[in-house]
RNA sequence: GGCGGUGUAGCUCAGGGGUUAGAGCACACGGUUCAUACCCGUGGAGUCAUUGGUUCGAAUCCAAUCACCGCUACCA
C-alpha cells in the first residue's frame, strides 16, 4: 500500500516588487504543515510559484525600462532565494509564464466556451492596477481602490464574461455540505455571506493588455490574470495531459491564501472547476496578515518587513519560531521587534538552547564526552512526553500552531527543572556506582527528551533541530524523520560521541 | 445599515454555569551552579467591558449598551 497522498499549495505571489513578510508567512506556514506530514508519513507534494502576468508587472519592467520578461526572470530567481533561505521545502514551482501552464490556460478557456460558460459582452468599470481587481462604482472610496486606497482605471471594453452565477447555488450546497471547506469558520459564514447576496458575472480577459495569456479562440482579448493563477494549482500537476502528478495528488488538501483573496479562491475557483468538472479542493485554509505593530505591510507607506534583513539579524529558524508562536492562525498577527526579541532570548535562547547548552557540558565534564546508553529510568520524562504527544499532534492538525509549541516548551521545561531536581553535579562528585548510574540515566534522559524535542520542533524550526541532533552526535537526516519511529521515547539507545558545542541562539541584547 | 467576532492580571492570551479565576512574559524576593547573568522556587497583582435578566449559584447562558475589529451594503 502506497503512502496516503497529500496536496497543499500557497498562493503564487505577484512578482512585482520582492518579497516581505506577509507572504513568507504563508510560505512557513505552508511548510510547517508539509514537513509535518512528511513525519506522519505522508506524501506530500508541496507547490508554489510566481504569477507573472497583468499589467501591473508589464508596467514595472517598463519603467525600468527591461524586457518584461528579463524582469520577471529576475524577480522569481530572486524568490527561490528567498524560498531557500527560509527553508521552504516546496516540492514544486510553478510560473504563470511556463509554456505548459499559458498552454493548460488556453485549453480551460476552450473549455468553459464549448459548455457554454463564458460569453462576449461589455464590461464598464474600473480596474484598480496594482490590485488587478474589477471594482464596482460602489465599492469605491473617493473615487480610489478601497483595498489600496490609489486611483482606479475607468474602462470600457468588450470582455468574455464567466458565468458565475449560474453557480451560485451549487456553491452554497456545497459550503453547506462542506463544513471544513473554509477554514476559520469567520471566513466561511463571509463566503456563504456572500453568496446569499448574490454573485454576478466576472469579465475574464482583457483586451488592453497584451502581458498575458493570449485568448485561443478570439486574438485580440488575454486572460485575466486571476483566472490565469489560480489555474496554477492544476496546471503545476499535468491537468489536461493526463499528468502523473495530477491523477496522484489532486483534489488538493489544502489552499492557504490570505483573507484579502478569499473571494477568487472560495467563489470563483471552486466555480470554474465546476464547470470544468474537477473535483474542487478539500480546504481553503485562510491566515490574516502580518501587522508591523498596528500597521498594515505597506510598500508606498513605508511599512515593510524586509526577510533578508530578519533572517541576518535574527535567523530564519527564529522568524519561523515568531510566527507560528506568536500569531493565531486566522487573525492578523503583530510582529514588533520587543516581541520577537522577547520570544528569542525567553523560548529560544534560554529554554531550548540553554537546555541543549548545559546538557552538552555535563556530557563533556561528567561523561567523557560520550551520551550514556539507555538505561532504566526514572520515568518522569517519558511519562510526560506521552501525556502531551498526542494532544500536540492533534494542535498541529488543526492549525493551533502556538498551542502545539507551547505543549513542546512545557516538556523542555519539565526537563530543565528535572536538571534542578536531580542536580546531576552532586552526584558526578559521589564515588558511590549507584549514583554513577543514577547520574548516567540522568543524563541519557535529558538527550532523549532533547532528541524528541528536536523530532516535534522539525516543522517549525527544520534547520535547529538537525543541528541539535549533530551536536549529540544522533544520526539521521531530519528530511526522513518519522513520528511513530523517531518520535518514541527510547528510540535512541545512546552511546554517542558528542560534537562541538555550539550556541545556538545567542541572546540578542534588548534595545 | 445588515451579518459576524472580540472585550479576563502591567503586556499577550487560555478558560468557560458550581469551592479562594489560570498560563507565559514583566515585576519583587529567595535558592542553585551543569548552563547563553542561566535555571528552579515563592510572592504581589484582576468589580473576568457596562447594565439588567435567567438560576440555589454567572466570568461562563440571555438581552441591551459602549468600545474595537472583520465582511458586506449603501437605501427610500
Amino acid at each position: 500500500m502506497g503512502k496516503e497522498n497529500f496536496y497543499i499549495t500557497t498562493a503564487i505571489p505577484y512578482m512585482n516588487s520582492k518579497l516581505h513578510l506577509g507572504q513568507i508567512y504563508e510560505f512557513i506556514i505552508a511548510d510547517v504543515i508539509a514537513r509535518f506530514k512528511r513525519i506522519q508519513g505522508r506524501d506530500v507534494y508541496f507547490l508554489t510559484g510566481s504569477d507573472e502576468h497583468g499589467q501591473k508587472i508589464y508596467k514595472t519592467a517598463k519603467e525600468k525600462n527591461v524586457d518584461t520578461k528579463e524582469y520577471v526572470d529576475k524577480m522569481v530567481l530572486d524568490m527561490k532565494r528567498l524560498l531557500k533561505l527560509y527553508h521552504i521545502s516546496n516540492d514544486g514551482f510553478v510560473r504563470t509564464t511556463d509554456k505548459k501552464h499559458e498552454k493548460t490556460v488556453q485549453e480551460i478557456l476552450t473549455k468553459l466556451k464549448d459548455n457554454g460558460d463564458l460569453y462576449k459582452s461589455h464590461y464598464e468599470g474600473n480596474y484598480c492596477v496594482p490590485c488587478e481587481t474589477f471594482l464596482l462604482d460602489s465599492q469605491l472610496i473617493d473615487g480610489k481602490c478601497p483595498e489600496c486606497n490609489r486611483e482606479t482605471e475607468r474602462i470600457k471594453e468588450e470582455n468574455y464574461f464567466f458565468k458565475l452565477s449560474k453557480y451560485q447555488d451549487k456553491l452554497v450546497e456545497y459550503l453547506e455540505n462542506n463544513l471544513d471547506f473554509v477554514v476559520p469558520e469567520t471566513r466561511r459564514n463571509e463566503v456563504l455571506g456572500l453568496l446569499k447576496q448574490g454573485l454576478k458575472d466576472i469579465s475574464i480577459s482583457r483586451t488592453t493588455v497584451s502581458w498575458g495569456v493570449p485568448v485561443p479562440f478570439d486574438s485580440k482579448h488575454f486572460c485575466y490574470v486571476w483566472v490565469d493563477a489560480l489555474i496554477n494549482y492544476i496546471s503545476a500537476l499535468g491537468y489536461g495531459q493526463n499528468g502523473r502528478l495530477f491523477n496522484t495528488y489532486w483534489p488538493a488538501d489544502q489552499h492557504h491564501i490570505g483573507k484579502d483573496i478569499l473571494k477568487f479562491h472560495a467563489v470563483i475557483w471552486p466555480a470554474l472547476l465546476m464547470s470544468l468538472g474537477i473535483e474542487l479542493p478539500r480546504q481553503i485554509a485562510v491566515h490574516g496578515w502580518v501587522l508591523l505593530g498596528k500597521e498594515k505591510l505597506s510598500k508606498s507607506k513605508g511599512i515593510t518587513l524586509d526577510p533578508d534583513e530578519l533572517a541576518d539579524e535574527y535567523g530564519v529558524d527564529a522568524i519561523r519560531y515568531f510566527v507560528t508562536r506568536e500569531i493565531s492562525f486566522g487573525n492578523d498577527g503583530a510582529f514588533t521587534y520587543q516581541s520577537l526579541v522577547k520570544r528569542y532570548n525567553g523560548d529560544l535562547s534560554n529554554d531550548i538552547g540553554n537546555l541543549v547548552s548545559r546538557t552538552m557540558t555535563m556530557i563533556k565534564k561528567f561523561s567523557g564526552e560520550i551520551v550514556p546508553g539507555k538505561a532504566s529510568n526514572s520515568g518522569a520524562l517519558v511519562k510526560k512526553w506521552e501525556a502531551l504527544k498526542t494532544g500536540a499532534i492533534d494542535d498541529l492538525e488543526n492549525y493551533r500552531f502556538s498551542e502545539y509549541l507551547t505543549k513542546i516548551w512545557e516538556f523542555i521545561n519539565i526537563a530543565n527543572k528535572y536538571i534542578e531536581d536531580m542536580q546531576p553535579w552532586n552526584l558526578a562528585k559521589s564515588e558511590s556506582d549507584t549514583d554513577k548510574e543514577k547520574l548516567n540515566a540522568i543524563l541519557y534522559e535529558l538527550v532523549e527528551a532533547i532528541r524528541l524535542s528536536s523530532v516535534m520542533v522539525v516543522p517549525i524550526m527544520p534547520g535547529i533541530s538537525q543541528k541539535i541532533l549533530n551536536q549529540f552526535g544522533i544520526d539521521g537526516n531530519i528530511e526522513d524523520f518519522l513520528i511513530d519511529k523517531h518520535g518514541n521515547w527510547g528510540y535512541y539507545s545512546g552511546g554517542t560521541k558528542i560534537k562541538k558545542k555550539e550556541i545556538l541562539f545567542p541572546r540578542i541584547k534588548e534595545k
